[in-house]
DNA sequence: GATTTCACCGATAGTACTATCGGTGAAAAA
DNA sequence: TTTTTCACCGATAGTACTATCGGTGAAATC
């Protein structure tokens, strides 16, 4: 990552760090191509150029390696928050810096689609190692961006305008990453026209926060307002 | 299903016919819990209460078992869209059909939660054989719902405006799943609350349909309006 | 130059799962 | 009643993967 560009001759501890980074990166190519089905440590070899059994050279088993890999994605997905906090301070007017929350994320997806495809994979898939990880990352940005709302000034006061506030964080997540591999796959291809979308979900969501002290809910608060459990009797 | 509560003397195929639903049932519950990775004969079999080898009576291989159940997702879903279209039709004003789009798939989602969880989990999945049908439902939903906004009067004239059409009704959709799962997991217990953020959301998104023929983008046409592809050297 | 270290190799034991096979008893057909 | 059918059983062959082990040669140390 430095750009330092050491020539061929490696000295032992650097050849090993090489190796164990270029398994890291077989790894996250082979989740992302083939899901978690897809990766065994005879193809994470193979792909790294070394033999199945010098895997474990590096690793102590396949879950360590995992713990690795998330590690490194974690690390990834931090620096791309911060540097969205940062680059979003630094917008002009209020409506570029509105505007710039969204790009940045859409920039960040973009430059490693695949984070955020594991990410979306591993969140509900109870059998990954990754789960944990990713309902953590998810958590975490759905905090950071309904802090920097209560920051702009949609404050939340009592509990219930909190949990909004929590509803529309976690919404405007969603869309971003929808809306974000919509655009890696190819079907949105313009990045204004996501943002004009984007921009226009969520002002409808701050005209709710911003009237949240005026009146309750649209219904009678009497009436029991959850599903009842699933009856489990469908066919 | 039908209501006939038929006693224990079973015909030796109605005797098979539910053996084969148990079988379909419990690879749901695993496929559930555990996912796919979890997903084995030796456990379907067992939750099904036969012997593992007799799972072969019923399905050819594993893949078999995956694309009946696939089916039976797929009947379901359909079955659910089209009472959402059927009772949305049935609302009395304006206001309250716009609300009841939204408390429709919530409900459905509740009912079922398993199938939304499924999904998702496959949506992104490239080792899945359920990613296919995972696909087609979601393109299918969203389809579904830029067909009913189109009629509701946000026309979708040009090239633009018909995608911005289709970027909404998937943008949608994500909210409502996302929503969904925040309701399922507890977090967001009060559906009508959950309802507010939706439309609120929902009015964002209508106020720019409606403006689509007003003006251009916010951005000047002529630079370039997409990332530009991975360089694939970050660290 | 001699010795030690160790990243990597090939071979293989152990494990978990898939799918097949012959056998069995009760329901269905004769 | 006799015969046939077949849904289910236990046992097991085949397959794919994980993780270990002893060996090797070049780098590192002496």
């Amino acid at each position: 990552m430095g750009g330092t560009v050491t020539s061929t001759p490696l000295t032992r501890s650097e050849a090993k760090d090489l190796t164990r980074r270029k398994l890291i990166r077989a790894a996250m190519a082979i989740l992302d191509e083939e899901g978690e089905a897809g990766l065994t440590t005879v193809k994470i070899a193979r792909r790294a150029g070394i033999a199945q059994s010098s895997f474990y050279v590096h690793f102590k088993d396949k879950q360590d390696l995992l713990r690795a890999l998330a590690e490194h994605c974690a690390r990834q997905l931090l620096g791309s928050m911060r540097e969205a906090r940062r680059r979003a301070r630094e917008a002009p007017s209020d409506l570029e810096r509105h505007r710039e929350t969204f790009r940045i994320p859409l920039e960040a997806i973009s430059r490693h689609p695949e984070l955020l495809r594991i990410q979306l994979r591993a969140r509900h898939d109870p059998s990954s190692p990754l789960q944990e990880l990713a309902t953590e990352t998810a958590t975490a940005y759905r905090d950071h961006l309904a802090a920097d709302l209560a920051a702009l000034g949609y404050t939340a006061g009592d509990e219930r305008s909190r949990r909004r506030l929590e509803m529309v964080a976690e919404g405007i997540n969603a869309l971003t990453n929808t809306l974000a591999l919509g655009h890696i796959e190819g079907r949105y291809t313009d990045v204004e026209e996501t943002l004009d979308v984007l921009v226009a979900f969520s002002k409808g969501a701050f005209r709710l926060l911003r009237s949240q002290d005026e009146g309750p809910s649209r219904q009678a608060p009497g009436r029991d307002r959850r599903f009842p459990s699933s009856p489990q009797g469908a066919e």
